[in-house]
DNA sequence: GGATATCAATGCACCCGGTATACTTATTTA
DNA sequence: TAAATAAGTATACCGGGTGCATTGATATCC
């Protein structure tokens, strides 16, 4: 008991100086490489640059992040944890489509609160919209996340879903809300229109739940 | 008039030596990584170890494709063009729904009947499942063609679908079938399974089309 | 509080994918 | 047969990414 209370202590500080800085070398690698990107394009920035702006060496830029372009995608996994635990937290007996709803809501209105407003899903449209690289490299990413939230809600409803249908279903929510925001995103419309496309799309995606009550 | 019976004669062997060469290289090119992808994995074959086995120059590798993936993806456009053309061709009238699945339909036969006997499928899903690179640019690729398809549909009913919903259909369609797909060939399934997994993901996917008719 | 272990960051040499350039053929066309 | 075209070549280069040995600040232990 009281090992316990002692660690529920130590939580709140957990953060020694050490990881404090390299915390902070991570932010300015990122804000450093989005202000570079926006200035001169993807392709015309260099790891090189990006170090030498945020004043580490090269090797430390990778030491952070496995390749240049996971500097843009480095708030993905706070996003998948959130849809993760809603699935976790659901009530005893809550039905699928909301529990998935909801998930989907909760990764929607982060994105809209966070990346929206800071411009950076904007910028992120810019440069999917002329580097291939790193259009593959995001969706590679929403893949994952996209199996991992498919196997948390196969584990969650085992009687209704089975190893296809799982990733099918959420393959296809996801993949109607991402299609749109992308779509409204590189035709350049406002950050609150796209979170109106992306809502609409959850509507479109969740429908195909449909096909399993019957 | 002349020159055109001249040219119009010279049709059936349209194909110079010229050309025929150019495509002989290039299936050579495709047979040879195809062979050493399968016998050193992908990230142990350079495309150096490629071109030498195949008798070229590296740079020769890098005329008949725009990157060392590109290999292994030679057909995708095929298979695209297959699917627009069904859309193109629609009998007036027809529904969404109908139209939309018998894209579908050509896409899934095309892959089960093509890249299964060829073994190609087999080698793809391998290496699907081992290098991220190949699954980064695979989904690209997919996610290309998914948009065009959504363009084609949205210029033919375009009383129903608008910029934005007409990718969501489209993603929510895709993304099922492509995200079963995978799941199906990463659990080691035969391509039966596999075919009847992307049939079963198709229906799922359809079933967002509810959305639209209410 | 000082010795010791740990770990972020470094510098350097190196590998591989991909490109620029200037060149050498073989094939096509006139 | 000569000129034009286009596939393929050799070479040098760029940029992303890694292995390795090292340094120096922070954390831990006695």
């Amino acid at each position: 008991m009281i090992s316990r209370l002692h660690y529920a202590d130590r939580v709140p500080e957990e953060t020694g100086r050490r990881e404090r800085k390299k915390q902070q070398t991570r932010r300015t690698l990122i804000e450093t490489a989005a202000r570079l990107f926006a200035e001169r394009g993807y392709e015309a920035t260099g790891v090189a640059d990006i170090a030498e702006a945020a004043d580490v060496s090269k090797r430390t830029f990778f030491l952070h992040f496995p390749t240049k372009e996971d500097v843009l995608i480095s708030d993905g996994r706070a996003r998948l944890d959130l849809a993760l635990r809603v699935i976790e937290e659901r009530e005893p007996g809550a039905p699928l489509r909301e529990v998935l709803a909801r998930s989907l809501t909760a990764m929607i209105d982060d994105t809209a609160a966070r990346d929206l407003p800071s411009g950076m899903a904007a910028l992120r449209a810019r440069l999917i919209a002329d580097s291939p690289t790193v259009q593959a490299r995001i969706l590679h990413a929403a893949f994952n996340a996209q199996a991992r939230i498919a196997e948390a809600l196969r584990e969650a409803y085992p009687e209704v879903l089975d190893r296809t249908t799982a990733p099918s279903i959420v393959g296809a929510v996801v993949g109607a809300v991402s299609a749109a925001a992308i779509a409204s995103l590189q035709d350049g419309d406002s950050a609150a229109e796209t979170t109106a496309a992306m809502r609409r799309a959850a509507v479109v995606g969740l429908s195909a739940l449909d096909a399993l009550e019957e």
